[in-house]
DNA sequence: ATCATATTTTCGAAAGTATGCAAATATAAG
DNA sequence: CTTATATTTGCATACTTTCGAAAATATGAT
């Protein structure tokens, strides 16, 4: 029974890099391809190490995978997965801010 | 093209309530049935006051709705597809786990 | 009004996270 | 071996999160 924290621990662990906008961001990127560190930091517009670091917690949690080509490091999602359900879940977020919307717009007139 | 920056920001602060073991587990409890404070709080053996904290953080997201009946206070999902992608995520980190305890496995014999 | 019950808010301490920059490391090519 | 390129690490600082205890608020019943 007290398994049950401990998967919940592990879940949310897995899930807080979904906590941050750039996370979010290189998740997909790398949705549409595998990319090199660079690539990504250039991509965006931010720092190679600042990337680095995301990239680092990412790969922590297994949420991508990363493989070596001479200098550069090519970086990939560990699995599609990552990406459906980050997508529901902003789906499930666009779906709210118009409910919410609407609620507004229907207590004003 | 700066509107996606503001895209992932918002994105990423709907997900954080799953940076959270807690609140995850407070998202499947609600996905069985709506539950007032101080029953989601016995149920998971945690003080009122803090499950009313991260209930606050769900709130203020748009995770959960509530309804006022009487003294009490009924919690529910507000939208289902938050629960499936929570569950699709757990999914992706299971199977990350089961490939990364096979490579363990192999490197070993 | 007063009281009991349910919930929320506020405060402060401890722990955790983000960021930028400089320094360190790893690989490839000359 | 030296240099150039790609990436990671260390560290200081600022910021955020979590939690418990106590105080505040809201509703319903006496």
């Amino acid at each position: 029974m007290e398994n049950q924290k401990e998967l919940y621990k592990l879940h949310a662990e897995f899930c807080k890099f979904m906590a941050n906008p750039k996370r979010i961001e290189i998740l997909f990127l790398l949705g549409e391809k595998e990319m090199c560190v660079d690539e990504i930091a250039s991509a965006m517009d931010v720092k190679v190490p600042n990337i680095s670091q995301h990239l680092a917690v990412m790969r922590e949690k297994g949420v991508v995978e990363v493989r070596r080509e001479g200098t550069k490091m090519y970086y990939a999602i560990a699995n599609p997965k990552t990406l459906q359900a980050c997508i529901i879940m902003r789906e499930a977020m666009v779906e709210q801010m118009a409910k919410q919307f609407d609620m507004v717009k229907k207590s004003i007139k």
